[in-house]
DNA sequence: CGACGGATCTTGACAGTGACAAGATTGCAC
DNA sequence: GTGCAATCTTGTCACTGTCAAGATCCGTCG
């Protein structure tokens, strides 16, 4: 657990600036807390679950006092909820470049392994404000991403229903990333690289060839 | 929040009855709080989420003191796990009772909609203690089920390989399975049986007719 | 029949947490 | 510069999980 870089120690230098009297190594503002506390959480929720976020804890990492975050969060829902956001919305930009819904599920995978704190929380609904309205575009505009991959796919792949086969890629990739990410695939994935892995469960899927 | 003041006389303890004190409100002993602790804690679980699970509540709600849930589990960590354990032993004989890979996916899905707190939790490790022995060893039924019924899938349907086959399926119905608890499906399955639906994805996969 | 040991439950305490309110400090627009 | 709003602090409260020590009950063995 590295501890935030800067305050570092705090009476270890005696031949100070004379000026400033006795204590506040730090400034009043820091400067950046919203992102120093959102970084710090996205930490603590990639190995540890969001079930271990403490608000006072990031506070502690971030230098600053217990109720600090809650001027620029709110809540503990609402830090979740931005993360939840701002990975939304990563994920929107990401799937909006892929052509091709395989390529788009290889991306989805991409993306959660990448980034693991913001795949977790987006996909619980019962640790946010779902009416926020951040998250509620972000969330929006991702749903728009996927649903142009998979308009994207040739009519003659993909069966009867292009809903359908939506349906079928989301799940294959999200079910493979919830699984990689609660490690129950490290068996079965062993040393290949998942997202060859997932391009082969990809195929299986969408029999053609093409892209 | 109903206050499930049942205390439903447990059939277990045969010469009960008898000489049942009637002067204290509730009797010291509870006669089947583990039960009645498990049962909440599902209740809770199934609609607002593992984090909003507190043993004091749960005490609460079986009329009991606040320390009482301790001594059946121990901890927190250690109710979570029971109910893990539980589910994992469940699933493993929902999925013993299937023939052919494509059943034992629509049961999967079946056992996420029908045990949807057990199914949460026994996907979130880090919530649970991983060693412990009765979750270890549910744990490798159930996966000795889901590879038994792999096996059973006929060589010229499955590609290159069963392994490979098995992820899939695996991710496909797990996918599914949570897309759905989460309310993520909620659009495009609409009024129809999500397990004809999901009928539907198991056939993209493995294309061929048979069971 | 009676005592005793272990299982079950209670009471009390402690540290940690999220949330709120009220005050201190700072930077910025005017 | 002055005032104001954003930012951060301090103090507090209810709640939680966990531990320790005691109370009560049960089956069992003498």
């Amino acid at each position: 657990m590295p501890r935030s870089e800067e305050s570092a120690d705090p009476d270890a230098s005696p031949d100070r600036g004379a000026d400033s009297p006795e204590s506040l190594q730090r400034p009043y503002h820091h400067g950046d807390l919203r992102r120093s506390i959102l970084a710090a959480a996205l930490e603590v929720i990639a190995d540890q679950g969001p079930a271990a976020l403490s608000l006072r804890d990031l506070a502690r990492r971030a230098g600053v006092s217990h109720a600090a975050p809650a001027h620029h969060f709110r809540d503990r829902t609402g830090l979740l909820t931005a993360i939840a956001a701002e990975g939304y919305a990563l994920l929107a930009e990401t799937l909006s470049a892929a052509d091709g819904l395989r390529e788009a599920g290889v991306r989805y995978v991409r993306f959660a392994r990448e980034h693991p704190a913001h795949f977790v929380v987006m996909f619980r609904p019962e640790l946010l404000r779902t009416q926020d309205l951040e998250l509620a575009t972000a969330q929006a505009l991702a749903s728009h991403s996927l649903r142009s991959a998979v308009g994207s796919v040739p009519a003659e792949e993909r069966g009867e229903d292009a809903r359908l086969a939506g349906v079928a890629a989301w799940s294959l990739a999200h079910g493979f990333a919830t699984l990689l990410l609660s490690h129950n695939l490290d068996d079965a994935v062993g040393e290949r690289d998942p997202e060859d892995v997932f391009r082969a469960l990809g195929e299986m899927l969408f029999r053609s060839a093409g892209s």
